[in-house]
RNA sequence: GGAGAGGUCGCAUAGUGGACUAGUGCGCCGCACUCGAAAUGCGGUGAGGUCGCAAGGCCUCCGUGGGUUCGAAUCCCACCCUCUCCGCCA
């Protein structure tokens, strides 16, 4: 959620992002927000007034022996009390449920967009990869590996479920072995910094590796503000949660109701999770392949910092995403997603998209979004800062490997014979050259 | 899953219906003493909301949510979590 000083004080720039973003907020609900925020107000400055003048009756009664008059009295103020409160409450809750759909402030430089057609692509990495054949596609050169086992996997589980299999798991684990390397070394992520020109302005501590709970309570999901029941999230059924659709989503939440000391941030982590997500809506969408699954595994970043820092930390998140890539050699581009492109709780974010020769275009791998207090401010998770003051704490969240980049190593490393190189950076942990 | 015990301020602990407007110790901060420090003494010590230009006032928060009562940390109900034992299990 947004601070609601900033729905009161300026509540043309909120309207503003209600429309650039696609929210389902109007003008007319912002307006109505804050008219009851105001009634709200005046009927609580009611209520607490009744609360202390209960308090003030309850401590005369310390004798022991109220009086008829003070019992007559007190039942008068507790039910004056209990009928202020319940406005007060009702209220809220009206706020709540507009206040929980306004969407985070785009930041200065999003692009303003209507559909993702208006991302812009901020920087181009390396060529797209030129072959003296015709190049083959993830799912034909997995075939004849048995790679790739999606016809068992529905009848095991459905559509959009696969069985991967033999080197391809290799492959995969040599892919997060070398991610879990980058980011736990403070050498490598100095480099990093300094190529990116953010040497002294974001911090060189290493992420800690994660294996986070994959299930998450209903109340805390929606705290996050990530659950998406319609389109993203798989409830179960006998308990009160749910699956994660990623890893951000139960580390985001770690330190809620917590006051992080200052000393201790950056707070980074690293989370390797299985994810799962329901697809609905994407019926016919990128149904070959392991493109779209319901289930997938991740290695996730995930920070806690503070307001001044957050933007150099997912500016770095990004660039650590760059290097990886550039680690593997795959060529991609830089998507600086538009307003509509970057989900509700963003106020920036960052797409890159490895080029796949086969479909011949660039496709999402990595994203990388800056969060602010969007969701620190509802999870209560602050920081104090050396100076004794609390604030909320910023949160940024960044892909460092899903399985969308085997993907990208099997097409672009792909030879004639149909085998596949393993790129020169995986070899140590894959071990070997050919996949 | 079953039985039992418990959850109070950063930590420890007191509190079983009205002086709790939550006490005490430790820790922390400030001041005094000191050349300086330790020790000692004195004072302070959370979060959120709301009103106010401010100073400050008021309200809420004793795991969470309900309930009983003129009055709840305290009694009742449900849930969550922790610990002990049993069962099951990688």
């Amino acid at each position: 959620m947004i601070d609601i000083r900033v729905i009161r004080e300026q509540p043309d720039l909120v309207k503003t992002a209600c429309r650039t973003k696609n929210a389902a907020v109007s003008d007319k609900d912002v307006d109505h927000l804050l008219k009851l925020d105001a009634e709200r107000r005046e009927l609580l400055a009611k209520a607490e007034q009744l609360a202390h003048e209960r308090k003030t009756l309850a401590a005369e009664g310390k004798g022991g022996k109220p009086s008829d008059e003070q019992i007559a009295r007190g039942k008068q103020l507790r039910d004056e009390a209990v009928a202020a409160e319940a406005k007060v409450d009702d209220l809220g809750e009206q706020i709540l449920a507009i206040w929980k759909q306004i969407p985070n402030l785009p930041a200065a430089d999003v692009p303003v967009g209507k559909t993702e057609d208006e991302n812009v692509v901020a920087k181009t990495w390396g060529e797209p990869t030129v072959f003296d054949f015709e190049p083959l596609n993830h799912w034909q050169l997995a075939d004849p590996h048995g790679w790739i086992d999606k016809e068992r996997a529905a009848k095991v589980a459905g559509a959009r479920f696969a069985y991967l299999k033999g080197n391809l798991v290799r492959l995969h684990f040599a892919m997060i072995q070398f991610g879990m390397e980058v980011v736990t070394s403070e050498t490598i992520l100095a480099e990093i910094a300094e190529r990116a020109g953010l040497t002294g302005k974001v911090s060189t501590k290493p992420f800690t590796l994660v294996m986070p709970p994959a299930m998450i309570r209903t109340e805390v999901y929606e705290a996050t503000g990530r659950l998406n029941a319609q389109e993203v999230t798989y409830k179960l059924e006998d308990d009160d949660l749910w699956l994660n659709a990623s890893a951000e989503h139960s580390m985001a939440p770690m330190y809620q109701g917590e006051i992080i000391d200052e000393t201790e941030l950056p707070l980074r982590f690293a989370g390797y999770a299985t994810s799962f997500r329901r697809e609905a809506g994407t019926y016919g969408k990128d149904t070959e392949g392991i493109f779209r699954l319901h289930q997938f595994d991740k290695l996730e970043l995930e920070s806690f910092t503070v307001a001044e820092q957050s933007l150099d930390e997912h500016l770095f998140m990004v660039a650590i995403q760059e290097y990886l890539m550039q680690q593997l050699e795959i060529p991609y581009q830089v998507l600086m997603k538009c307003t509509a492109d970057i989900g509700k709780p963003n106020a920036r974010g960052i797409d890159i998209e490895a080029w796949l020769p086969a479909q011949g275009k660039y496709r999402e791998t990595h994203t990388a979004d800056l969060i602010t207090d969007y969701q620190t401010r509802r999870l209560q998770t602050r920081v104090r800062r050396t100076g004794g003051e609390v604030q909320l704490a910023h949160t940024n969240d960044a892909t460092a490997f899903s399985q969308r980049p085997l993907i990208a190593i099997l097409e672009n490393y792909q030879q004639a014979d149909g085998s596949v190189r393993v790129p020169a950076v995986l070899q140590k942990y894959y071990g070997g050259e050919v996949l």
